[in-house]
RNA sequence: GUCCCGUUCGUCUAGAGGCCUAGGACACCAGCCUUUCACGUUGGCAGCACGGGUUCGAAUCCCGUACGGGACGCCA
């Protein structure tokens, strides 16, 4: 049979970390065993559930390379489905009307609270037929939890988990306005989807005993399933935005590459030995869900940063180029005339200096500008009377140097023996009159890319 | 409160009874490389939550305690 799996957010906010790091293992559960990996946008809570979110839930899914194999289903526009079920299960005795008012229901758990008992709903119209009074009175469908034995959940992650079926309680699956709740909508999307392998976060664990009733009354079969710790913060509480990025459109502004967020995500919560760096394909064929850790994992910004630097490095020089000078536009940094070519020139060194792209987009600022960069206090204070001066004479030698970017190195070399000075005495001052900064690409690199005219142009400000 | 789940360096993890003097990665510190900064490289710091068992032998198995998380809605 083949696997399929399913993400199923629910559309009240943007796609988190969390969400993104379970539509992950989904979509490599499905990829490593050959089957599809679908979506389902459960929006059936109508007041929070807005257009908005399922665009950048989206969004956020394509960025990461995970949008699903089919077209995503919209759990609200299943409802008469969802109804049907609850009514055949009705039908069969297996889900009976409940008329407890809602009043009721709190006085339930409120006298449960006092008593030190567990909130349960006590099963007062389980055997009991409705009498005149409720004609007309609208009612809710509740199914009937087993009431002996146990029920025992093989989870993928977790284990064999098991609980006395006397907890579990008899769950409204139709609400009285003839609208499906989500423990039963799930089971019935996840049913009627084939999916085969439920893979979710661990805060759904102790819904799966509730889920396994509809599954069993309508004797379906139920799928596998697996649930996964949740990722937190920093400090070990559940991830929320005062720990710093948790959208994942966050990651995309700040610079981070999908690519890079995935293995980090990845490997939170799940090795295989040593192995750090595990591009897609890689994970596609190392991934068992067998290997998913079972405890809570917390965030860490700076191992994410350091993973994302080793992708820049091996990214595409054009691709970057087109993502720093769209970043650039956004700041509203000027073009020079050859700006954008060079950034592009020295884009191999530049990448290999940064850690995400807005990093990346600040050290290109001073390459795509015309003229004599703004000069950082530490860039000015090498630009000493006797630095100028050597800036002055260097820039009239570098009138008959030869242009390549393989001989300049040596030309600079040639000049400082020539000179009986030491290449760092030149490469410092070089360095601040052409960036503004004290550090940058290796200065032949960045004379390179700057061209002859631009180079002296700058050089002579620094000078003066 | 009741039920479910978890606990290896600061963080992410490797570890399925002897291979563990507990390995790797990030972070941190020091050295090397070097035209700056990075990269790279060498070394260092640092951990099996606690208490009982079982066993010749336990990070690994069992029980308890503590701590953490989750679920208990006509929310999803």
């Amino acid at each position: 049979m083949t696997v399929r799996t399913r993400f199923a957010p629910s559309p009240t906010g943007y796609l988190h970390i969390g969400g993104a790091r379970t539509a992950l293992f989904n979509w490599l559960f499905a990829r490593h065993h050959g089957g599809e990996y679908l979506l389902r946008i459960e929006d059936t809570d109508r007041e929070r559930s807005t257009q908005e979110a399922v665009d950048q839930i989206l969004d956020s899914l394509a960025w990461l390379g995970l949008s699903p194999d089919e077209p995503p289903v919209f759990q609200a526009q299943r409802e008469a489905r969802h109804r049907e079920i609850a009514e055949a299960l009705l039908a069969m005795g297996k889900a009976y009307r409940c008329w407890a008012t809602p009043e009721e229901l709190t006085e339930m758990r409120e006298r449960a609270a006092a008593e030190g008992r567990p909130p349960r709903y006590d099963r007062r119209w389980r055997d009991r037929e409705p009498g005149p009074e409720q004609a007309g009175k609208p009612f809710a469908i509740r199914i009937k939890a087993p009431l002996e034995g146990e029920t025992i959940v093989p989870d993928l992650v977790q284990g064999e988990v098991r609980v006395a079926n006397g907890e579990l309680d008899d769950m409204i699956i139709l609400r009285s306005d003839g609208t499906p709740t989500y423990l039963h909508a799930v089971v019935v999307d996840d049913h009627d989807m084939r999916i085969t392998h439920v893979i979710r976060g661990d805060d759904h664990l102790t819904n799966t005993f509730r889920q396994c009733m509809v599954y069993d009354a309508m004797g379906w079969h139920r799928p596998h399933f697996a649930h996964m710790p949740l990722i937190h913060g920093a400090d070990g509480a559940k991830l929320s935005k005062r720990h710093g990025a948790v959208s994942v459109l966050d990651f995309r502004e700040q610079g981070f590459l999908p690519d890079a967020v995935g293995n980090y995500l990845l490997r939170l919560g799940w090795g295989h030995g040593d192995e750090e760096f595990i591009p897609r394909d890689r994970a596609v064929t190392l991934f068992d869900i067998k290997d998913v850790g079972r405890a809570a994992a917390r965030m860490d910004y700076a191992k994410l940063t350091h993973l994302n630097g080793q992708y820049l490095r091996l990214a595409d020089d054009d691709a970057l180029t087109r993502d720093v000078l769209e970043r650039l536009a956004k700041r509203t940094v000027l073009f020079g005339t050859d700006g954008a070519k060079r950034v592009r020139m020295l884009m191999p060194a530049l990448k290999e200096r940064a850690k995400t792209l807005e990093e990346l987009t600040g050290a290109a600022v001073f390459a795509v500008q015309d003229g004599p960069p703004v000069m950082e206090a530490k860039a000015e204070a090498l630009l000493t009377p006797e630095a100028k001066a050597r800036l002055a004479d260097l820039a009239a030698f570098l009138q008959t140097a030869p242009w390549e970017r393989s001989d300049l190195d040596q030309w600079l070399r040639d000049y400082c023996e020539v000179k009986g000075i030491k290449l760092g005495q030149v490469a410092q001052p070089l360095r601040a009159a052409l960036s503004g900064s004290t550090t940058s690409p290796p200065i032949d690199a960045v004379l390179w890319a700057l061209g002859r005219e631009e180079a002296t142009l700058r050089i002579l400000a620094g000078a003066s």
